[in-house]
DNA sequence: GTTGAAAGTGTTATATTATATCAATTAGTG
DNA sequence: CACTAATTGATATAATATAACACTTTCAAC
């Protein structure tokens, strides 16, 4: 994936980048805050990098990020930082590319579904209700009980297509 | 993840496994006639392998049973047979595990939806329309053209609730 | 049937992603 | 302050995956 388009992303719409950041990370503070959670440097500036990015960074760009601001080298440090973020619902993984994205619909409650461009690499988090679909109903029809729904769609984005 | 029961597999229902192994062959061999694919000896090797497990087994599972059985014993044998599975349908990847299981609805065009037992391992392939759902839809309006949907839910299969 | 091109196989080597463990430090609590 | 739990950073290693090469097999053209 080459440089991404910066108004390809967060929903394939323009918004202003810089304020979006400032928000998001303003956002988490509260939310640690409340929750009692360590939001320590290291997590807030990996969610800070992941932000700047708005698109999906592996463990290992995120952690040469970290390292060139003064943190550890070594790749736990990037990995702990992001389950952080991860298990606090300020940044998914998405499996699809063994990379993580910052939450685009922090606090709120929700199954996050993704829209990932195979162009440009922008990713697009859309709130879907993953209780209501048809993947919901079936196991619900077995009696499976579900915990977490993985929804990922591979494809091109609008800026992407021809 | 244990020993998987077999009676949990399938969509979580008891079945006859060396009749649906041995028919889930004939067909794979039958597609691959019809398309003039080769189904080489590894490749029909590793969808055996992969059915007679019917719950998903790692790259390098899969390999270390080939090379027991006189294929090659490094992991492009396996990658290489894995990609030709699923390229073709025949089996598909689990993002979420890492691994691959044999294809529940081989032939039939379809998008595969899973249900993962994190307790005992089993996976159930879901018929689902991928191009149905509030993803595909929200894909649609925003301008997005999906060429691949992933979905998969972890949780707990009726055997092992409480 | 021989030949040439394409596909398949197996290997070596290496890249990429991820975790277990331990020592040192820091934050929060009584 | 003293104690505990959480956090950090490092070492080491595990797990997953691919690039590139030599050799073989298949298949179609002749």
């Amino acid at each position: 994936m080459a440089d991404v388009n910066p108004q390809a992303l967060l929903g394939f719409a323009s918004h202003n980048h810089s304020a979006c950041v400032a928000e998001a990370l303003a956002q988490a503070e509260r939310v640690c805050q409340e929750h009692r959670l360590r939001f320590t440097d290291v997590r807030r500036r990996a969610l800070g990098i992941l932000l700047e990015n708005h698109s999906a960074l592996g463990a290992y760009e995120l952690l040469e990020r970290l390292d060139n601001e003064g943190f550890g080298s070594k790749p736990p440090v990037a990995y702990r930082a992001l389950a952080f973020l991860v298990k606090n619902g300020f940044a998914h993984r998405i499996e699809k590319l063994n990379a993580y994205v910052a939450c685009a619909h922090p606090g709120a409650q929700h199954d996050p579904a993704f829209l990932i461009c195979n162009d440009c690499g922008a990713i697009a988090e859309t709130p879907v209700s993953a209780s209501a679909g048809r993947l919901a109903q079936t196991a619900r029809q077995s009696g499976f009980q579900i915990s977490r729904t993985i929804m990922e769609a591979e494809g091109q984005c609008p800026q992407c297509r021809p």
